[in-house]
DNA sequence: CGTGAGATTGATGCAAGTCAACGACCGTGG
DNA sequence: CCACGGTCGTTGACTTGCATCAATCTCACG
């Protein structure tokens, strides 16, 4: 368990530079393999096509907190001083393309793209920091599945109330993004099971019955 | 308490247009005045010259998570879709200036040190993921003190173990700010206090007695 | 068909929240 | 200048939600 968490040594098992697609196209890569490491250098930031990829920082007692799941359309991996201050791995098979600052002096259109985007992840980060402080594991749990949710309804564009989720990550990833236990995640993903708001018809999936009564659940945000 | 809170109706309060001094020299604003309000359209953003201000989000229940307290050099009020999705309010006597887009448009020099800071403060805003979720109060009190000296010392470049720190926010805006209540930052002060790292002269100081103490306390951050 | 990692469920403890009373400071007006 | 009132802060007693510890379950994979 703690294996997956500590990252050996340097960005030894990172992906090797030149191994990477087409600037467009990108590269496909296997779960659990790595983007980068937290203290690596910082000379390529990268943009999600498909899939998940997962961002976490650990602490010197190595406590972690994920920092983010990114998915089609996200970029990840900027820094403010050229150092990632995070690990970024995928979660389920993606697609991700590499980009350098020089591409971004090249491209306005892609300045416009990342600077919205780097706005709009602050904004989320923001909007994260007061659901760790001020939401019960109820509400963080019902939340999550809530983002889940509008996100892979989007792709899909539909409107219903009712819709199956993919949870590709582990009980442990999503508790240690939620600031909660393992235990504790599955005990509300069980109320509200009981609740019949939603269905786990397997470890990795989720059928939500009553989107909004979940909304309901996960506390207003504004 | 709850009239300091709540934002009434629109943004009738905040500082209307062309009040704003010379684009470089920029506005005097005493405390507790707001720049803008969670809703807000985005026209303008703005840059802090000198004193604090404090931006913070509200729930639906009036839950009130503040989302940062800038100083010296910070920008805020970015926005990804021309909203402001927080509140804006100086704590002490400031200096801002206000900005827009087309001023960005106009300065290289400008976006370049816009898009650090954007990145920079994502960084942050991580890092206080991290304080929210893993951190024990004791631990979040140490922190912000540790905090606020880094910044009050940058200012005034000395490096010894013992310095006064202005504290010109409330207890509630700290314990707003950590996700804790008044009742556990006070106790965790006067612990603080108690074991001689800190002294407590006035309401709104405080002496650090061993800084390095108090950063061990604060727990590490990587 | 075993085996082990991941997930669920149950019992117990503790850190922080809540409720309540008191104390200290600040500004105001006599 | 001091007396007063109100806000803000501190301290204490009690409650509670989540973490912790521990046992069992399940299901993916060799």
């Amino acid at each position: 368990m703690l294996q997956q968490i500590t990252h050996s040594g340097s960005s030894s098992e990172a992906v090797e530079p030149g191994a990477w697609g087409d600037r467009k196209i990108g590269r496909v890569m296997s779960p659990k393999m790595p983007l980068f490491h937290q203290g690596d250098e910082a000379t390529h930031f990268y943009k999600v096509n498909s899939g998940v990829v997962m961002t976490f920082r650990l602490l010197a007692d190595s406590q972690r907190q994920i920092t983010g799941f990114c998915t089609a359309g996200d970029f990840l991996g900027l820094s403010s001083d050229d150092t990632h201050h995070d690990t970024a791995i995928t979660v389920a098979t993606s697609n991700v393309v590499s980009l350098t600052m020089a591409d971004v002096r090249a491209d306005v259109e892609l300045q416009r793209e990342l600077f919205n985007q780097t706005c709009s992840q602050l904004e989320d980060a923001q909007n994260m920091m007061m659901t760790l402080s001020k939401k019960s594991a109820g509400e963080k749990v019902a939340a999550f599945l809530v983002m889940l949710a509008k996100r892979q309804k989007r792709q899909s564009a539909e409107e219903s109330q009712e819709l199956d989720i993919n949870l590709p990550m582990s009980r442990l990833d999503i508790a240690d993004y939620l600031g909660l236990t393992i235990e504790t995640v599955s005990r509300r993903l069980t109320d509200l099971k009981c609740k019949g708001v939603i269905k786990l018809p397997s470890r990795h999936t989720a059928h939500i019955c009553q989107l909004g009564q979940l909304e309901t659940m996960a506390g207003a945000l504004a």
